[in-house]
RNA sequence: GCCCCUGUAGCGCAAUGGACAGAGCACCUGCCUUCUAAGCAGAUGGUUGUGGGUUCGAAUCCCACCAGGGGCGCCA
């Protein structure tokens, strides 16, 4: 928020160097560590270390360094709209003039509300493909995942400033659904789910697994039975669609629990033609080599890019028998996208980290077959969700914990919070806090750590509402609405604190301050992580302030301005648990 | 055999190459007649897996090793 000042400093302290013929530094600004006072700092050891090697002499650099940083805060004396400069160990602090800098940050906030930390438009699409759920398959804890990830990555680009285009890509065909098929035909026909679709569905193929492995014979039914598929039997073809609608209302109905929305759906039945047609296309252009009947068609990588060491390996991408893999169907999704969207300056992947090989293969195999857009695309890897004792979550081995179920349990134990803390409320709206609390609940633990870590998920961790968890923002959010609607909603206008500011009061809008800088960041790392923290940094510096500086009973004008900043802080956190996708609820 | 990820407090995690590695959970001691105690204050807890290197400066970058997880021709 302050790049001007910290521009036109930069400029004055080069200008200076190069006049003096010190070496000209690049200046990298931070703010200023240990709380209570609020500045940018830089330091000088890149200075002195240069110096020192151009001059071929041998010197203390942390000495040189503070006495560069002498000279400079000598020469810049105290700049306009900063309080104090000083020098020390070679770092430069410069600490804002509080006042100004606070009227400033908090007008800001005040002024763009829910906009608060959105970049502007830079015209630029993105898409983002996250969730590809399984149809006729259960949706368990290790789905959420990327189903989670996704959404904060397109709420955070978004807010950076580009044209997000989420996409689905559900798994609505394939081995699996076939079982189900089987299964359904046989012990199931005329059934419908009735509520609680995806447990049902999930339910029918963990029957039909297990009838598959009582009775292996019986495997021949379910070859027969795909083969009527390929054949587009319309009987088969109709109930496919039938049950993979039901599967799909239910995937919505958690979607809207969940509030993740997407724009655009790709689904696996889409590109399984497409995607022999794309390996035809690398047959006859010498890329793939067609080793059929008795091979499958491959893709040398390594050796067509005459790698000496092997990395991309050999990409199966059609089995023998002319069926269609993952890869067929991935090269065929990944044209699709730029058919349809031309002008995509990424095409990002949310998938577990066990697929990063298959990935490279198939966005190195099209750049090989000569499609420039090859390498926008990328694939955003993330661990998996286990249960303790390293686990896997797999509906085979019956490990697995159903999303509806953590669902209806987080909801269940925020709602009887709210039972014993508000009990004036409504049903309705108590059952809304429920659900805004119980989801952020299960959504905050997957952005607070890094995607590169694996989540262990267990119950009690899950439904412990205390400590860095979603409701404690969430309730830093609600108190600070409590505040102003006891002042009768009224935020005066603004003004300048003539008056010192508490260390709080100032770490407070420091944090504030940093917001815009940090969707920035967030969004270039592909990391909500940051935002995560962020989040909770701000609803933790909320509640010292809350607890140390009292806002309705204090005298004016301390308690105008700290009407605006409480204000300005609500806005803040709400718009950074927006960007977490995670409801901020009005009362707890 | 080749490649990727992880290793930080008892546990699970955080930390733009920068100043003193930080919060949480658990444990202990306090704080509700005062803007909601889903909160706050205080106490305990560290050779950042090991050994080298680069750098003025390394948890962070490079190399080697150790430990755990994952991926490597017709699974998805």
């Amino acid at each position: 928020m302050f790049e001007a000042e910290q521009q036109l400093i930069t400029q004055r302290i080069m200008a200076y160097c190069s006049q003096q013929g010190l070496p000209v530094p690049v200046l990298q600004w931070t703010w200023i560590p240990f709380s209570g006072q609020w500045g940018i700092s830089t330091s000088f050891f890149q200075i002195a270390a240069d110096e020192a090697r151009r001059e071929g002499k041998k010197v203390n650099i942390p000495v040189r360094a503070q006495e560069i940083a002498q000279t400079i805060a000598l020469f810049l004396g105290t700049p306009a709209g900063f309080e104090r400069i000083e020098a020390v160990r070679g770092y430069l602090n410069l600490y804002f003039s509080t006042a100004e800098y606070t009227r400033r940050v908090i007008d800001t906030v005040l002024d763009q509300k829910e906009a608060f930390g959105r970049a502007h438009r830079r015209n630029e699409r993105v898409m983002v493909e996250f969730s590809q759920p399984n149809t006729h398959k259960a949706f368990h804890v290790g789905h959420l995942r990327s189903a989670i990830l996704g959404d904060v990555l397109c709420r955070i680009l978004d807010s950076a400033g580009y044209d997000v285009v989420r996409t689905n890509y559900p798994g609505d065909i394939g081995l699996h659904v076939i079982k189900w098929l089987w299964n359904y035909m046989n012990y199931h026909k005329g059934e419908r789910p009735e509520k609680d679709i995806t447990h049902w569905m999930g339910d029918i193929y963990a029957e039909a697994s297990r009838r598959l492995e009582e009775n292996p014979e019986r495997e021949a039914e379910v070859r027969a039975l795909y083969a009527r598929w390929d054949r587009r039997d319309p009987e088969v073809v109709s109930m496919w669609q039938e049950t993979r609608q039901w599967s799909l209302d239910g995937f919505n109905a958690m979607y809207d629990l969940l509030d993740i929305h997407f724009d655009r759906y790709y689904f696996n039945s889409m590109v399984e033609h497409p995607g022999k047609e794309v390996v035809d296309e690398l047959i006859s252009k010498g890329i793939a080599i067609d080793g059929r009947p008795d091979e499958p068609v491959i893709v040398k990588i390594d050796e067509l890019l005459g790698l000496k060491q092997e990395k991309y390996r050999v990409l199966v991408v059609l089995r023998s028998d002319n069926t269609a893999l993952y890869a067929t169907e991935d090269l065929a999704l990944a044209k699709l996208k730029f058919n349809d969207y031309p002008d995509l300056v990424k095409s990002l992947y949310v998938v577990d980290v066990r697929q990063s090989l298959h990935f490279q293969q198939v966005f190195k195999t099209l750049e090989i077959a000569g499609y420039t857009w090859a390498d926008r695309c990328q694939h955003i890897p993330y661990e998996l969700v286990n249960l303790p004792g390293n686990v896997v979550m797999a509906s085979r081995e019956g490990t697995v914990v159903l999303l509806e179920d953590l669902i209806r349990e987080a909801t269940q134990r925020a709602l009887e919070v709210v039972e014993q803390k508000n009990p004036e409320l409504s049903s309705e709206q108590k059952l809304a806090i429920a659900r805004a609390v119980g989801i952020g609940s299960i959504k905050y633990p997957m952005l607070s750590r890094d995607n590169t870590k694996t989540v262990t998920f267990d119950w009690q961790a899950a439904l412990d509402f205390n400590g860095q968890a979603s409701p404690y923002i969430q309730y830093a959010y609600v108190r600070a609405g409590s505040i102003l609607r006891k002042a009768g909603n009224a935020v005066p206008g603004s003004r300048l604190p003539e008056f010192p500011l508490s260390p709080v009061e100032i770490e407070l809008i420091d944090t504030i301050s940093r917001v815009p800088n940090e969707i920035l960041r967030a969004a270039e790392d592909y990391r909500p992580l940051n935002l995560a923290n962020l989040a909770y940094d701000l609803a933790r510096v909320f509640n010292d302030f809350y607890n140390q500086c009292p806002v309705l009973q204090a005298d004016e004008p301390v308690r105008a301005v700290r009407l605006r900043l409480v204000a300005a802080a609500r806005f803040t956190i709400g718009n950074v648990l927006g960007l977490l996708g995670i409801t901020a609820p009005q009362a707890m």
